[in-house]
RNA sequence: GGACUCUUAGCUCAGCUGGUUCAGAGCACCUGCCUUACAAGCAGGGGGUCGCAGGUUCGAAUCCUGCAGGGUCCA
C-alpha cells in the first residue's frame, strides 16, 4: 500500500463533511427513549464573517455535541443567525447609498424588501463557514431571529410582558447614536478615555457687574442651559444665592439654584445645567422644576432651539462656539482634560445623552429568579468566578430600553388611537378588535340614541383600521435573541429539548445575552434555559489586544485552515485555552493601524506555532496509521507482546477515565493535551515501538506479526481515533474508515465513545520502572555518543528476574536497542552501570570507563536520595503528622522511606565496588 | 473611586478538594542523530526563591491578611 508520508487534509476534510451531511448524522428528532443533549448556537450576526472568536466558541460546542452524540445521547445543535438591527441596517443603508438611493427617500416596506434581499444574499455566509470548521449542527433546524416563528415568539413575548405591566413607555434620558439615529441600551455604549478640553466660561450675573464662571467639556450645550447650580455650603458663592445669571450669546435669564449634588472641588464649583443633554442635569432639572431645551437634532446637528449654528454638527459647533465666546470675552481659560466619552458599539459615534420617549422593560422583578438560580448553581457557570460579576451587575440593574429607531427588526406591536390611547396586540386586526372592545356593530346603540334611550355622547365610537397607527420603532435585537433557547424549538418538542444542556459563549456578552436568556427562560417557560454556561475568553493578539475587525488584527481563519488543516487549527486554538481565560493567539499582527499596513497584513500567510503543533499531531497519527497498515499477519506466529498489550490497555483505560473527568468539568484543553500525550508519547513513542516487528533486510520489508498483537493494535487505534474524534473530527474519520472494512453509512461520528476499563495499577508501575531503565540506557548512548544502530548488552542484578528477563525483555530490547539481557550478580568487565530503585544494571562497553566520573555521579545520587529520605523521616518522626494526616498519606510516606532506603543501599554497594 | 480577577521557566499557560524532592506542559533554546511510519521526526539537556511581606497548619505554588504590579467590569 502506497500512502504519502505527509498527511494531506484538503480532500479528506471536504469529503467527510459531505459524507456526514449526506447521511444526516447531525439531524436530531425528538425521541423519548434517548436522553437529549442540546446546544443552541449563540447566533452570529447575519453581517458577520467567521473570526477567531467564532472558531474557539464553535469548536468547543462541536466537541461537546460530538462527544454526546457518540455517547448515545440525542445530540441536537441548533444553528442560526440573528438579524443584528443596527449593524444590518447600516449595511443596507450603505448598499442603497452606493446605488444612489437615500433611505429617507423610500418607504419602510421598500427598505425592508432591500434588507431581506441583502440577508438572503449574504446572511448565510457565516453558517457555511462553520461547515468548513466541521460544525456538526443539525442544519435542517437553521433558524433566524426574524423568520416567522421567531418573530411570532417576540411579539407574543411583548404582549405578555406588556399585559403583565412590565413594559411601559416613558420619557427618559437615553443614549442616542446620532449616526445610526437610534437609541442604544447602556450596554451598547463603550466608554473611551479621550483627551479633550475643559472650557471655563463666565456668565454675567443679572443686575450686577459680577460674573459666575463654570467649567464644561461641551461648550455647545451652553445654548441649552436653563440654570446654574452651586453647593449651598460653598462659602465662595454665598453672594449668588437667589440671583439670576445670563447665558452668553442667547442672553437667556436662568436661575442660580442650590443643590448639594454639586462637587465643590470640581472645576469652579459652579455647574451649568442642561437638562436636555445630561442625565444628572435632567434629574436636577426635574427636582428644581427647570425648563428643558433640546438643542440637538437626531443627527447630531444643532436644532432651531439652539438659536445659533442651527444645522451644524455638534463637533464643528464646539470649536466655533469656543471661538465666539472667546471673542465675546466669556472664556476665562481652556485646560487640557482627560475624560470618558461614550461611543456606540456598532457605529463608533460619540453618544449623546438625549431626552426621548422610548419603550422600557422593568427589570427588577424579572431578575430575581435569574439571580437566585445562578447563585445556587441551578445554572452552573464555568468558570464559577463569573458568578461574582453577574451578581454585581444584576443587583444594579436598570430598566431595559427595548425600542430602537430603526426599520430592520420586529416592529413594536403597539397601536395608537387618535386620542393617544395605546393598544398592544398581535396584529392590526386584533388591535382594532381591542380598540372597539369586541364591538363590531353599533347600529343597536345608534338606534337607541335615535330613539332617545341613550345620549348620543354615550354611543361607543367604532374605530377603523385607518384610525390605528402602529409604533414606528422596532425592538432591540437582544429582545429576540433572548428567546432563542425557547423559540428555536417546535411547541411539541420544546419540553423534550428544553432546558438545553450547555451554552457556550464569550464572557463579554454575559449581560447582553446570558442574563437575558435566563430571565426569559424563567419568565416565559418557568425553567432555566440551560444547565451550564461555558464562558470562553477573548482571543487576543500577541500585543494582548482583542482580535477585532476594526483593528484588523485577526488572521484569516481560512488561510489558517488551509495551511494547518481544520483539525490542526482546532487543536491549536483549543490546547491553549482554559475556560474563561483569554487566548493569546500567536500569529503576527499588522505593523500599524494604517490602512495600507492592514491591507498588507491581510495578504500575508499567517503563521501559528499553536496550529502547527496540531498539524504535526495529525501527521503523527497519519504515520502511525501508515505503519500499522503496512504490517502483514502470519497466523502461525505466537504473541510475544502480551505485557506491552496489557500495559497499553491499562494506560488507555486510565487516560479515558481522566479525559472523561476533564470533559465533565469542561476542562477541554486538558482533555485534548492528555489525548495528545497518550497518542504521541505512549502509543506511538512506546507501544508501537515495543511491538514493531523487525525489518527483514533481505526481503526489504517488515517481518510479519502475530494475529493477537495485530488485533489488539487495531483495536487500540480504533479506540484512540474515537476518543479524539470530537476534537479532531476529520483525520480521525479518515483513519477510522481505513482501519477496517466499513459499510456505507458507517461513521466514527456515530460510533460509540470509548469507556474506561479496569486499570492494572501494578502493571503501570512496573512499566514506569522499565521506561526509567530505557531512559538510563539512552542517556548512556547520548553521553558516550554511541550510534543509535549499535546494539548493546544489558546485565542486571535484581530479585525480580522475570520482570526484566521475560515480561518486559522484548520491550527493553526494542526501545533501547539491546541485544542480550542477562542476570549478573557481579559487574562485568569494563561496564558502565546505573541503578533504578533497588536494581543494578550494567552495560559492557568497549570503551574506557571513567571510574572517577562514575563515582561522582553515584555520590550525587546518594546525596539526593539522602535529602529525600531526610524530608520523609522528618515527617514521619513528627507525631502531629502521624496523628493528623490521613492514613493513606502516612502510608505513602512509609513506602517512600522504604524505597529511598533500598536505593541508597544499592548505590552505596555500587560505590564500594568501584 | 468600587468590585472581581490574575502574577509559576525566555514566551504562552496547567497545577482541580493543602500531602512525593513538586515545581509541570507546549513553544523557544542547546547537543547528537537523514535509525525503512513520521526531520511536520528520534534520543537527550539546560532553565523557575511559584510577584513581595506576614500569618494559619505537622505540612503552603495551593488557604488567610496586607502591599506592589497587570487585567476586566462598573462608576
Amino acid at each position: 500500500m502506497d500512502i504519502s508520508s505527509k498527511y494531506r487534509p484538503e480532500s479528506v476534510e471536504s469529503k467527510w463533511y459531505a459524507y456526514w451531511l449526506k447521511h444526516k448524522f447531525f439531524a436530531s428528532k425528538k425521541d423519548e427513549s434517548k436522553e437529549p443533549f442540546t446546544i443552541v448556537i449563540p447566533p452570529p450576526n447575519v453581517t458577520g464573517v467567521l473570526h477567531m472568536g467564532h472558531i474557539l466558541n464553535n469548536t468547543i460546542q462541536d466537541i461537546l455535541i460530538r462527544k454526546a452524540r457518540m455517547e448515545g445521547k440525542n445530540a441536537c445543535w441548533v444553528p442560526g443567525t440573528d438579524h443584528a438591527s443596527i449593524a444590518t441596517e447600516a449595511k443596507v443603508v450603505k448598499m442603497l447609498r452606493d446605488k444612489g438611493i437615500k433611505k429617507s427617500d423610500i418607504k419602510r416596506e421598500e427598505f425592508l424588501k432591500y434588507a431581506w434581499e441583502w440577508k438572503e444574499k449574504y446572511g448565510g455566509i457565516i453558517l457555511s463557514q462553520l461547515q468548513k470548521l466541521g460544525a456538526s449542527c443539525d442544519w435542517d433546524r437553521t433558524a433566524f431571529t426574524m423568520d416567522e416563528k421567531r418573530s411570532e415568539a417576540v411579539i407574543d413575548m411583548f404582549i405578555h410582558l406588556y399585559e403583565k405591566g412590565l413594559i411601559y413607555r416613558g420619557l427618559r434620558m437615553v443614549n442616542w447614536d446620532p449616526e445610526a439615529k437610534t437609541v442604544l441600551s447602556s450596554e451598547e455604549v463603550i466608554y473611551k478615555e479621550v483627551q479633550s478640553k475643559l472650557y471655563f466660561v463666565k456668565y454675567r450675573v443679572k443686575d450686577s457687574n459680577a460674573f459666575v464662571t463654570i467649567a464644561t467639556t461641551r461648550p455647545e450645550t451652553i445654548l441649552g442651559d436653563t440654570a446654574i447650580c452651586i453647593n449651598p455650603k460653598d462659602e465662595r458663592y454665598q453672594h449668588l444665592h437667589g440671583k439670576m445669571a445670563i447665558v452668553p450669546m442667547v442672553n437667556r435669564e436662568i436661575p442660580i439654584i442650590l443643590d448639594e449634588y454639586v462637587d465643590m472641588e470640581f472645576g469652579t464649583g459652579c455647574l451649568k445645567i442642561t437638562p436636555a443633554h445630561d442625565e444628572n442635569d435632567y434629574n436636577l432639572g426635574k427636582k428644581h422644576n427647570l425648563e428643558v431645551i433640546d438643542i440637538l437634532n437626531d443627527d447630531g446637528t444643532l436644532s432651531e432651539a439652539a438659536q445659533f449654528f442651527v444645522g451644524e454638527d455638534r463637533f464643528v459647533v464646539r470649536k466655533k462656539i469656543a471661538k465666539e465666546l472667546e471673542e465675546l470675552g466669556h472664556i476665562v481659560k481652556i485646560e487640557d482634560y482627560k475624560n470618558q466619552v461614550g461611543t456606540s458599539e456598532r457605529t463608533g459615534a460619540v453618544i449623546e445623552p438625549k431626552l426621548s420617549e422610548q419603550w422600557f422593560l422593568k427589570m427588577k422583578e424579572l431578575c430575581e429568579p435569574a439571580l437566585e438560580n445562578v447563585l445556587n448553581d441551578n445554572i452552573q457557570f464555568h468558570p464559577p468566578s463569573f458568578k461574582n460579576m453577574y451578581k454585581a451587575w444584576i443587583e444594579n440593574i436598570q430598566d431595559w430600553n427595548i425600542s430602537r429607531q430603526l426599520w430592520w427588526g420586529h416592529q413594536i406591536p403597539a397601536y395608537y388611537l387618535p386620542n393617544g390611547e395605546i393598544i398592544v396586540a398581535k396584529s392590526k386586526e386584533e388591535a382594532l378588535k381591542k380598540a372597539n372592545h369586541g364591538l363590531t356593530d353599533i347600529s343597536a346603540w345608534e338606534l337607541a340614541a335615535d330613539r332617545g334611550n341613550v345620549s348620543h355622547d354615550d354611543v361607543p365610537k367604532l374605530y377603523t383600521e385607518a384610525d390605528l397607527r402602529q409604533d414606528e420603532d422596532v425592538l432591540d435585537t437582544w429582545a429576540s435573541s433572548w428567546l432563542w433557547p425557547i423559540s428555536v424549538f417546535e411547541k411539541e418538542e420544546l419540553d423534550y429539548y428544553y432546558p438545553t444542556s450547555v451554552l457556550v459563549t464569550g464572557f463579554d456578552i454575559i449581560f447582553f445575552w446570558v442574563m437575558r436568556m435566563i430571565i426569559a427562560g424563567y419568565e416565559l417557560k418557568g425553567e432555566k434555559p440551560f444547565k451550564h454556561v461555558y464562558f470562553t475568553g477573548m482571543v487576543r493578539d500577541k500585543l494582548r489586544r482583542k482580535m477585532s475587525k476594526s483593528l484588523g488584527n485577526s488572521p484569516d481563519v481560512f488561510k489558517l485552515m488551509d495551511k494547518y488543516s481544520t483539525d490542526g487549527m482546532r487543536y491549536g486554538i483549543l490546547a491553549s485555552s482554559a475556560a474563561g481565560n483569554d487566548i493569546i493567539f500567536d500569529t503576527e499582527v499588522p505593523k500599524s493601524q494604517k490602512p495600507e499596513d492592514i491591507a498588507a497584513f491581510e495578504l500575508t500567510e499567517p503563521d501559528s506555532k499553536l496550529c502547527e503543533t496540531g498539524r504535526n499531531f495529525a501527521n503523527k497519527i497519519w504515520n502511525a496509521f501508515r505503519l500499522v497498515k503496512s504490517w502483514e499477519v502470519d497466523r502461525s506466529l505466537t504473541n510475544k507482546n502480551e505485557a506491552a498489550i496489557l500495559w497499553f490497555r491499562s494506560k488507555l483505560s486510565k487516560t479515558i477515565a481522566e479525559v472523561e473527568k476533564q470533559c465533565t468539568q469542561f476542562r477541554l484543553s486538558e482533555a485534548i493535551t492528555n489525548l495528545y500525550k497518550l497518542i504521541w508519547d505512549e502509543f506511538c513513542g512506546r507501544y508501537l515501538e515495543m511491538i514493531k516487528p523487525d525489518y527483514d533486510q533481505a526481503a526489504q520489508k517488515s517481518l510479519p506479526m502475530d494475529t493477537a498483537t495485530m488485533a489488539a493494535t487495531l483495536g487500540f487505534f480504533d479506540k484512540l481515533m474515537r476518543l479524539l474524534h470530537p476534537f479532531m473530527p476529520f483525520i480521525t474519520e479518515e483513519v477510522w474508515q481505513n482501519l477496517a472494512e466499513r459499510k456505507s453509512g458507517e461513521s466514527i461520528c456515530v460510533s460509540e465513545y470509548p469507556k474506561s476499563l479496569p486499570i492494572d495499577e501494578e502493571l503501570l508501575k512496573e512499566a514506569e520502572v522499565i521506561f526509567e531503565i530505557i531512559q538510563n540506557i539512552n542517556n548512556i548512548r547520548n553521553e558516550k555518543q554511541l550510534k543509535k544502530s549499535l546494539e548493546l548488552e544489558l546485565y542486571f542484578n535484581a530479585e525480580n528476574k522475570a520482570l526484566y528477563q521475560e515480561k518486559f525483555a522484548l520491550s527493553i530490547q526494542k526501545l533501547a536497542k539491546i541485544g542480550k539481557i542477562a542476570f549478573a550478580d557481579a559487574k562485568p568487565e569494563n561496564a558502565i552501570s546505573f541503578i533504578v530503585k533497588d536494581a543494578e544494571f550494567f552495560i559492557p562497553l568497549e570503551l574506557e570507563i571513567d571510574t572517577e566520573a562514575e563515582k561522582a555521579k553515584i555520590l550525587k545520587d546518594i546525596e539526593y536520595q539522602r535529602g529525600f529520605l531526610a524530608s520523609v523521616d522528618k515527617k514521619l518522626s513528627n507525631e502531629r503528622f502521624v496523628d493528623n494526616a490521613k492514613p493513606e498519606v502516612v502510608e505513602a510516606e512509609r513506602k517512600k522511606k522504604a524505597d529511598a532506603e533500598a536505593t541508597i543501599k544499592a548505590l552505596e554497594e555500587r560505590l564500594a565496588s568501584l
